[in-house]
RNA sequence: GGCGUGGUAGCCAAGCGGUUAGGCAGAGGUCUGCAAAACCUUUCAGAUCGGUUCGACUCCGAUCCACGCCUCCA
């Protein structure tokens, strides 16, 4: 099957070719643990989860690595803000991403490289700038010369000349041209540091990455990914230090994702008007903010609200309820292998995922299946299991529906409890039993208020959560 | 100011130069003791103005609007 990408370095969408036939490696830039992740940091997360599930499912060997950024000017000032120790504050914001992380089923990447665990890499490579001419030391810092890189502004589209006019460069005295980005801070009292040829310190925030990337995939790899924040000035910094030193290109694919909005306006930090995914995941089913964030595809710009997510939810329940409808009388045994009518749905959700990773129009494609499944056009083992399949892809439709049913997929306050539930439900089957409809229905009313919704189906009655 | 992205029905969200995207919501119906789910039918598009074309939501231009990057940011 043939792959397109939208490279973000060639502005155009391009076919995939891996470097080594079968095999992708990719390189996805991850947080600064210096706080609770939020949804911005999810969206990456989840649709370049995706990705890499996706390109497992064609067979290829994918190694995904995803660092985290545990040094930097805004966690040393959290630490002191808070009065913790620097390391506690990475260590449990570290965790913390974990946690957020596979509540939302993203895997973890295959490596999970620190930046603190890499310092002798940082400083090798910081070495061999120096010694290229491309980058300079002062008073104990050391900074990349911009200029020196032929190529800066490559990915970003932009020229040096247009960002001097701008009047936003930061103005350091130390540098010799105002876009000189550090590749190495000069050790300050009070603030953590490591030796160096070059004095005490602690690494710029580029180079990790650049370093990092080298030592696990090597100077040339497939794709790099992250946030569309990031285009400048880090990978266009990454892009012109790797890039120096190994004298070959870094990565052959850049991916971006969009942002997440608030009422139209960005959802940043600085903004202050994010969610994190603590206070999500106390509302809602880590798999309704998975599907919502699969909805759109990975490069748009998504507004986000609780409306929208709720809205959501309808969608996935529909998913889930084709799955629960067919498995009413036991589970389906998983065929052996798909019919041509399954595998030509598998074919086009696969297709819609190999271009740019179209994952709404993937995700048309499981509706129009469940649907199928629901009319029983395609056999009921088969479209179970090609929904379940596909939906993994997604990285959707692992639960057990009956439990999706049961569970409160948005959490309010506590509902009825099951004991409450199996109560009222057997006061009405006696109801029913003797045709006493009035009390059935206040039953069912009485439960309704509860958020419960009794289905009767061939003498037996189930209940499931609204 | 420089660079860039987008404006699709009540809402969300895709593809496509001519053939129903999909989901939610709304209306009517089938089924059901009543419901729920499911199914059927149905309402509702392409910011504006020009141009190219036999034909444009889709290509080109202009205008308006929104957003992103240019400072840390997923």
């Amino acid at each position: 099957m043939k792959i397109h990408f939208h490279n973000s370095l060639t502005k155009q969408k391009e076919l995939f070719t891996p470097l080594i036939e079968g095999q992708v490696k990719i390189y996805c830039c991850g947080v600064t643990v210096y706080d609770l992740c939020h949804l911005g940091h999810a969206r990456g997360a989840v649709n370049f989860d995706v990705l890499r599930r996706f390109l497992e499912e064609l067979g290829y060997q994918v190694t995904f690595v995803k660092n985290y950024t545990d040094i930097d000017d805004k966690i040393i000032n959290r630490a002191v803000e808070q009065g913790l120790d620097w390391k506690q504050l990475t260590q449990t914001m570290i965790l913390a991403h974990d946690q957020d992380m596979e509540a939302l089923g993203v895997r973890p990447p295959d490596l999970a490289p620190k930046a603190t665990e890499h310092i002798e890499e940082i400083i090798a490579m910081t070495r061999s700038l120096l010694d290229l001419g491309v980058a300079y030391q002062k008073d104990g810092d050391v900074f990349f010369k911009v200029r020196s890189f032929e190529g800066y502004g490559k990915l970003s589209g932009k020229n040096i000349d247009d960002l001097l006019s701008g009047s936003r460069v930061e103005v350091n005295e130390a540098k010799e041209d105002a876009l000189d980005f550090a590749l190495w801070k000069a050790h300050k009292p009070g603030e953590p540091f490591w030796e160096s040829p070059f004095g005490p310190g602690r690494p710029g925030w580029h180079i990790e990455c650049s370093a990092m990337a080298a030592k696990y995939l090597g100077p040339h790899f497939d794709i790099h990914a992250g946030g569309s924040d990031l285009i400048f000035p880090h990978h266009e910094n990454e892009i012109a230090q790797s890039e120096s030193c190994h004298h070959q290109p870094l990565a052959n694919v850049w991916l971006h994702n969009g942002m997440i909005k608030i009422e139209s306006q960005k959802m940043s930090k600085s903004l202050g008007n994010f969610y994190t995914l603590r206070e999500l995941l106390s509302k809602y089913q880590g798999e309704l903010i998975r599907f919502f964030l699969v909805s759109a595809q990975y490069r748009v710009g998504v507004n986000f609200s609780h409306e929208a997510l709720a809205e959501k939810l309808e969608g996935l329940d529909r998913l889930y309820g084709a799955l629960f409808k067919a498995q009413e009388t036991g589970i389906p045994e998983e065929p052996f292998d798909y019919s041509p009518a399954a595998l030509a749905y598998k074919n086009r959700f696969l297709e819609a995922l190999a271009d740019d990773l179209n994952s709404p129009m993937a995700l048309s494609v499981l509706f129009e299946l469940a649907k199928a499944l629901n009319l029983g056009q395609l056999d009921l083992a088969q479209g179970y299991w090609l929904l379940k399949d596909l939906g993994a892809i997604l990285g959707l439709l692992q639960q057990d529906p009956e439990l999706w049913f049961k569970n409160p997929r948005i959490k309010g306050e506590e509902g009825l409890s099951e004991e409450a539930i199996e109560a009222l439900l057997e006061a009405r089957t006696q109801a029913r039993a003797a045709k006493d409809w009035a009390k059935a229905d206040q039953v069912r009313d009485q439960l309704a208020q509860g958020g419960v919704i009794l289905i009767d189906k061939d003498g037996v009655t189930r209940w499931q959560r609204k």
